[in-house]
Formats: structure tokens, C-alpha cells, sequence
DNA sequence: TCCTATCTTCAGCTAGTCTTCAGGGTATAT
DNA sequence: ATATACCCTGAAGACTAGCTGAAGATAGGA
């Protein structure tokens, strides 16, 4: 999970960014809402989530916020709004925040609501998802039914597969698929990813093919849709 | 849809007016529990749902809702729960709140708690829920029967065991658990919810398995209904 | 205050899951 | 055709998340 911090305030920014690696997220730091808003409009699927402090030295968090919206920005925003600005709230929400946090706040209570909204963003996804007539499957319960029949994936095999298809027609490198299983945990790799290609493709074998090919070289492709 | 607000702090009452009207609901609002207990329990129809804060300056949220229900007044009920008051769940429940929501929320899940309970109105309020044919339980009386016989849940048995019961068929973390019943209180988790859940599968055991699947480095799922 | 119910912590165990490895297969280039 | 690099596969072993019983800590009520 990959989250961007808007924040100019460096004693702070230093401090969160902290946290948040330590937590096992990765991070991006803005200190002003010009580069912020560049990056961020530009590369938005880069980001899981957008932590944005109202207050910056060159425009005000809302008004980056907003403007994100514009753009077709829909990551979710956290906003840090300082003491007692009840009407941030309604500021906030008005320009497409998804959730507040006053300052000064208890880490805990940070941590906790990131949470919150990573949840809900995976919930807002796509929950019933047919990959050809013989295969379904649930993200939100994680059941896969083949012909008809459930069939029990483990959580890497089932992360590699909706990596697949949030990312369909497109080829992936096993460095990328073993990056986004592994939360970059280690930078060699061993041919685990390859293993649990095959163990997808077994259980999901059907009379049809599983339109997942293999390219030679370069990775694999989960041809899908159009 | 109308939607009566029950809530003494002016700074909160407004700001949550104002979200609401901005999603298109209109509101009453009253800052004080006898003035509400006058309007409500005299033009219940009227209104669609009541979200009621829990600390009111002349009486308390519970006894509002409880002398609302005796009153035959069945709006549906949300209340505003403090933080930490893990038990105001429960209280609140037992007289006859529909839902809860622990204070400080987040707008975005007032509003989705609002959604819900209007979807629900119209279905009849699900209180004696039989999760399996040897298990029946109660959600006002907070009474659990397993074959024929009570079984005595503690608290946060129960809270447990009625998010799964809300979420049913979802995969809910451990992490997702914790923060439920304990309010984000910790960021560092031990298995005390391993435990709970243990002793949630004991005492609701039968001949029958109990739905609650465990799903390895993912977390638990009830499969309930569907 | 003490007593009791409840919650939390801990350590050992179990089994599902992941990783490694070696050998075999297959496409591509020469 | 042959060599080579790449990928697939089955099986074995390592790892680790979750289960469990018991003991210690905590809180609520008499």
C-alpha cells in the first residue's frame, strides 16, 4: 500500500512518515501543494491513499483536494485539520474528502483510520467478478467457484489473481507481481511466483482455457474483457 | 426521507445538519431530550429515522429511546455513542437502537450507517436471528440459545459475534475485529482475538458446525444466509 | 475491601501455506 | 539439428499463523 503525504510542516512530516514505513507502508512526502498536485493528478493510480494537511504554504489542502476531484482523481483523501475547525468538516466533504483528522492527533487514531478508508476503498471495488462462464469469483468473501464448485485459493494465489485482473491486458513482469505480493519485502527473487502460476492454473482449469498466457521473457498477460 | 437529530452540542449538531442536508435529507433538530420525547413520540411518523446522541443535558440517549419504544414508536434509531463506551453498545441495543456509532466518526460512515438503516426500514428489523437450526439468538434481549438451551455470552463475545452476524459471507481481519470491539484503541494486536473467537466457537457448538470459517493469513468469514 | 467474571497474555503445538530445489519440457536462435 | 535460456512441475522441507489450555491481570459489584 502505497500513500501519499501532503504535509509542508517538516518536524511532522518526518514524524507520520515514520509511522506510516513502520507500519509497512510505503510513502511519497509532497511539502507543497504545486509538485503535489502534479505528481498526484498525474500518476494517481501510483496511490492507495492521500493524506493532505490543510494548511500548506502555497495553496490550501481543499483547494488541492477539489482540484484532484477535477482532475478524476477518486483515491481517498485524509485531510489534517487543525484545532476546533468544525467547519473544515463540511469544507472538507464538500470538496471530495473522504475523511478528517484533527490536529493534534494520537498515531493510533491515524494508523486506525487509514485502515478505515483502505478497507473501504477495496470494498467500493468490484465484489463479483466473472472471469469466463466457468469461473466466478467474490473479493469480498474470496470465494472462487469453478463449474460450479467452490474451489479454495490460498492468499498469495488469490492476490496474484486480482492483480491480474485489476490489471488485465497488460503484460507483468514476475519482479511486479512479486513487488505487489511481497510489499517489497525483498529485492531478489526466487521462482515462488512461478509456482504459484501453476498452482492457479490447476485449480482453476476448466474445459476453457485461463485466458493467462505466458510471454516469454517478459512476464505473463490475464487477457480480459474487450 | 426525514430525519429527526437528537443533540445538545450546537458546534456537532450544525455540522452534521449541514452533511445531511447536503445529501439531500431534511432534518429536525432538537438540543434537549424532553422537547424531542414530546415531538417524536407525538409524530413518529414523520420521521424516518432518529440519530440520537447518548449524552444529553436533561436525560440520557438510552432512557429517550427506551420511553420512544414504549411508546410504540418504531422509527429506526441510530445512536451517537462515546468514545471508549464499549458497553453503550450493548446498552444501547438492549433499548431498542437499531445501530450505533462511536463517537469521534467519520462522516462518511454516518452517512453509509444512515443508508443502511433507511434500506432496512422497509425490510422488517431482523431481532431473532437463527444462525444455524440449532442456534438462535436474540439481538435485543441479547440472549443466545444453543439447542433449546441459554448460553451465556460475555460483551465482547457478543459484539464479536453480531459483526459477523452484520457482515456476514465477508472477510473480516483479525486487525478489522480488534478495532471493531475496542475503538481503535491500539495499533498492536495480541490474539485476544483468537481467543475470543475460540470461545465463541466452544460454547456455540453443536452437532452442527458453526459457520465461522477460518481463512489462513486473511482472517474469519461467517457464512450466513445466501 | 474482597470476590467473581471477564479479559489478556503466554508458550507449546498443529497444520496449512509458502518456498526451495532439481529435473524435465519447450520455444528461440544459431 | 542443436544449444541455450526460460519456464513448468512435483515433491520435500521450512515456516508461521492460528488454535489451545492455563495462568495471570483487570474490572465491576457486593
Amino acid at each position: 500500500m502505497h500513500i501519499a503525504l501532503v504535509e509542508d510542516n517538516q518536524v511532522l512530516a518526518k514524524s507520520i512518515d515514520e509511522v506510516l514505513r513502520h507500519e509497512g507502508y510505503t510513502t511519497s512526502l509532497f511539502d507543497n501543494g504545486a509538485t503535489a498536485y502534479l505528481s498526484l493528478s498525474h500518476d494517481s493510480k501510483s496511490y492507495d491513499l492521500i493524506i493532505l494537511d490543510v494548511l500548506l504554504p502555497d495553496m490550501n489542502g481543499f483547494e488541492l483536494c477539489k482540484a484532484l476531484r477535477r482532475e478524476g482523481v477518486q483515491t481517498p483523501v485524509l485531510m489534517l485539520t487543525s484545532k476546533g475547525a468544525v467547519e473544515d468538516t463540511i469544507e472538507g466533504l464538500d470538496n471530495g474528502a473522504d475523511d478528517y483528522l484533527k490536529k493534534p492527533f494520537v498515531f493510533d487514531e491515524l494508523l486506525a483510520r487509514i485502515r478505515a478508508l483502505l478497507r473501504r476503498k477495496s470494498e467500493t471495488l468490484e465484489v463479483e467478478i466473472q472471469i469466463n462462464p466457468d469461473v466466478t469469483l467474490n473479493t469480498l468473501s474470496r470465494k472462487v467457484f469453478v463449474e460450479g464448485k467452490e474451489v479454495h485459493l490460498t492468499t498469495k494465489e488469490f492476490m496474484i489473481l486480482l492483480y491480474f485482473i485489476h490489471n488485465p491486458n497488460k503484460i507483468l513482469t514476475q519482479q511486479e507481481l512479486y513487488d505487489h505480493v511481497f510489499d517489497f519485502a525483498e529485492v531478489q527473487m526466487s521462482n515462488t511466483i512461478e509456482v504459484h502460476i501453476k498452482n492457479l492454473r490447476r485449480k482453476l482449469r476448466t474445459t476453457l482455457e485461463l485466458p493467462l498466457v505466458t510471454i516469454r521473457n517478459a512476464g505473463y498477460r490475464f487477457e480480459y474483457g474487450n
